[in-house]
DNA sequence: TGCCGCAAAGGTAGCGCTACCATTACGCAT
DNA sequence: ATGCGTAATGGTAGCGCTACCTTTGCGGCA
C-alpha cells in the first residue's frame, strides 16, 4: 500500500492508534462516510459498507468512544451506584443492568458510595464528570445538595430499592413498609405471637423493622425485640444476633431477618443450639438469594426481583436516550414472600 | 453579573452545561489557567485559585473527564473484566479495585464476560472502544485474537486469578495447580483416602481438579470420583453434587469443592442426611469467602485474598500510568488452607 | 426539456478540554 | 546596562469524532 506504512509514528498528542482517518484514507472515502458506515450502515451503499469494513479488518480499528461521545453528546456510559458490590444483594439488579444495557450499546460505570451518606456526594461529582447517559442510584437520593446536583446535571436518574413519592427523576422500587407489614401478617396467620427482628444498620432495614414493629403492636403484640447489626450483613451478625436475642428474650418464636445472609447466620446458629426450625422458631429471610431455596430448611423469605429492577432500570435509560416518552416514570416492582420450610 | 446571564440556552450541539470557560470568565482568567487551577494548583497563584473556586462554587462546574480524557489521552478509567458479578467470588476483587483505583481518581468500568469465551472477544473490543488507562482481566486472556487485540491497543493489562510464564503484559495470581496438590496433602495427611471432587465446569476449576487428582493417583489413591456441575457454582448444585456422588461411590470421605458455596451445599445436603461433618466426611471448599469461617461446622478452605488481588492490580495500574517502571510484572498472591472444623 | 425529490457522499465546524510553546514580569548575577 | 533563569499566565492548535449543511448524481414527472 502506499499510504503510510507506520502508522504507530506517535508524537506526544497523539495515541498513535489508528484513527476513523486512517480508515476512511485507506478505503477511499471521507471520514464522515466512514462515521455513517459504522453507526448508521443504512445511509451508506454497500460498496462502500465492504470498503470500509475491510479498512477495519486490515488496519484493527477500534472506534474510539470518548471522542465519538464528546462529539454527538452521548457517551453509552451509564453509572450505577452501589453501597458495595461485595455482597449478594445488589450484585443481581447490576448484572442485569449490564446485560441488559449491553445490548444497547451502553456500557456500566461502577460507583462504590459505602453505607456512609458522606461519600455518595463526592461520588456523585466523579460520576457527573463522566457525563453518562444514565445514573442509577441504590435507594433514594436524599441529601439535597446531591439531589440538586443530579437535577442541574440534566442526566436521567433512575433510583432503585426503595419508594418515595417524590423522586428524583424516575424509580423503580417497592416500599420497605409494606414488606415489614406483610411479614407480620404472615407469621400472625401462621400462630407466631412473639416476633423479634434482625436488621442491618442503614435507612432501609430501619424503615422495614419501624413498620414490622408498628404492624406488630397494631395486632396486639406488646413488646418486639430487635437487634441492629452493622451494614452490610453477614451470617456472623446472623449468629451472634440470635444469640444476643435468645439471652434477653428467651421465649421468641419468630425472626424476622433484614437479608438472607443474616437469616442464614441465624439459622446456623440455632442448628447448632439445636433448636429446631420451624417448629421452636420461624426464620424469615429478605431478598430471595439464590441460596435461599436450597437451605436445609429451606428459607422462607420475601423475594425481591433483583433481576427486575435492573432490567427495568435499563429500559428507563435507554427509552429515555432514544426520546420515547416515559409515561410512567414509577414503577413500583412489589415483592412477595415466598413460603418455603423455615416459616 | 454582566456575563450571560442564561447560560442555559443550548443548541443542538451544546450540552448547554457549565464549561471551563465559563468559569474562566467568570474569573477573569484564561480557561487553560483555570484548567491548571483545578488539575495543577500547584503552579497556580493563591488569588486566581481563589478566583477560581469562588467561579466553580458559583457555577457548579463539573469537569468534562470525556473532553479531558481525548485532550489528555488519559481517560482516567479502568475496566475490568469479570465472568460474574452475580456471585461473590470476585465481587471482592473489584471492590477492592474500585477503592483503591478511586483514591487515585480513577473510576472502574464493568464489563460481564459470562463464562463462555466467545462473548469476551466483542466485550474486548466494547472496552478498548473507551480507551482505559487499565484492563484487569479475570483470569487469563487466552484466545490468541483477544490477546493481539490487547497487545496492539497499548492499553496496560493486568490478568488476575491465575498463573502463566507468558502474561499479556502484567499478572496478579496463584497456581490452581498448587492449590489442588495442597489440598491432597491436607486431606492425606488427615487420614483421608477415598478423595472427592466437585468441581464448576470453568477451565480454572478444571486444572485444580486435575492436580487434585494427579496428586492423589501419585499418593497412591486409585480411583477419585469427581462431579462437574455448571458455572457459576450455587449450593444447590452442591447438594446435588454430593447426591450424585454417593449414589456412585458411597464409601468417600473427604470432598474438595471448587468454592465454597458448593461445599455449602455439600454440606447442606449432607445435614439432610445425618452424615457427620468432618467425622464421616470431611469437606474442604475454595475462595475464603467471607461466610465460611461462621459455618457450622465451620468450613475449612482455600484462602484466596481477593482484596489483595484487588489492590494490587490497582497497584500496577497506577504504577504505569504514573510512568514508574515495574520491575516485577508477575507477581504470585499465593494461598493458603485454612484448618477449621470440616475437613 | 426542465424541475423536483431523493439517496449518497463530502466539507466544515465544532464538542470541552489540555499539551505545547510563547509571552510577560521580575529578580539576580555579570 | 545586559543577559538569563524562573514563576505565572496566555494563545494556539489540536485530541477523534459526529451534527449539520451542502453538493452531486440520478430517475421520474409534468
Amino acid at each position: 500500500m502506499t499510504l503510510d506504512a507506520t502508522p504507530a509514528k506517535r508524537n506526544r498528542r497523539s495515541s498513535g492508534a489508528v484513527t476513523l482517518h486512517d480508515v476512511a484514507r485507506l478505503a477511499g472515502v471521507a471520514p464522515i462516510t466512514a462515521s455513517r458506515a459504522l453507526s448508521t450502515p443504512a445511509q451508506v451503499s454497500p460498496e462502500v459498507l465492504k470498503k470500509v469494513a475491510d479498512a477495519v479488518a486490515k488496519t484493527g480499528y477500534v472506534r474510539n468512544h470518548a471522542a465519538g461521545g464528546l462529539a454527538s453528546a452521548r457517551s453509552r456510559l451509564v453509572a450505577a451506584v452501589v453501597p458495595t458490590i461485595a455482597g449478594p444483594v445488589f450484585s443481581q439488579m447490576v448484572q442485569a443492568l449490564t446485560e441488559a444495557l449491553g445490548e444497547h450499546g451502553y456500557q456500566v460505570m461502577l460507583g462504590q458510595s459505602g453505607y456512609a451518606d458522606s461519600r455518595e456526594d463526592a461520588l456523585i461529582e466523579a460520576v457527573i464528570g463522566r457525563r453518562p447517559d444514565g445514573i442509577v442510584l441504590t435507594g433514594i437520593m436524599r441529601s439535597p445538595e446531591g439531589r440538586k446536583r443530579l437535577i442541574a446535571s440534566g442526566i436521567p436518574v433512575v433510583e432503585t430499592w426503595d419508594f418515595t413519592p417524590t423522586p428524583v427523576d424516575m424509580l423503580v422500587g417497592f416500599s420497605h413498609v409494606d414488606t415489614g407489614r406483610a411479614v407480620v401478617e404472615y407469621l400472625y396467620a401462621k400462630g407466631r405471637r412473639k416476633l423479634a427482628v434482625v436488621a442491618g444498620d442503614d435507612e432501609r432495614s430501619h424503615r422495614r423493622l419501624q413498620a414490622f414493629i408498628a404492624a406488630a403492636k397494631a395486632a396486639g403484640i406488646k413488646s418486639v425485640p430487635s437487634v441492629l447489626v452493622p451494614a452490610p450483613t453477614t451470617l456472623k451478625s446472623g449468629r451472634s444476633a440470635l444469640d444476643e436475642l435468645l439471652k434477653e428474650s428467651p421465649g421468641i418464636d419468630a425472626i424476622f431477618c433484614s437479608s438472607d445472609l443474616l437469616a442464614l447466620g441465624v439459622m446456623t446458629e440455632a442448628q447448632a443450639r439445636k433448636i429446631a426450625i420451624p417448629k421452636q422458631l420461624a426464620v424469615i429471610g429478605f431478598g430471595d438469594l439464590e441460596f435461599a431455596a436450597d437451605l436445609h430448611p429451606a428459607l422462607t423469605t420475601v423475594r425481591i426481583d433483583g433481576n427486575a429492577i435492573g432490567r427495568q432500570a435499563a429500559r428507563f435509560i435507554v427509552d429515555r436516550a432514544d426520546g420515547r416518552d416515559i409515561t410512567q416514570r414509577v414503577v413500583d416492582i412489589g415483592f412477595s414472600i415466598v413460603q418455603r420450610e423455615s416459616a
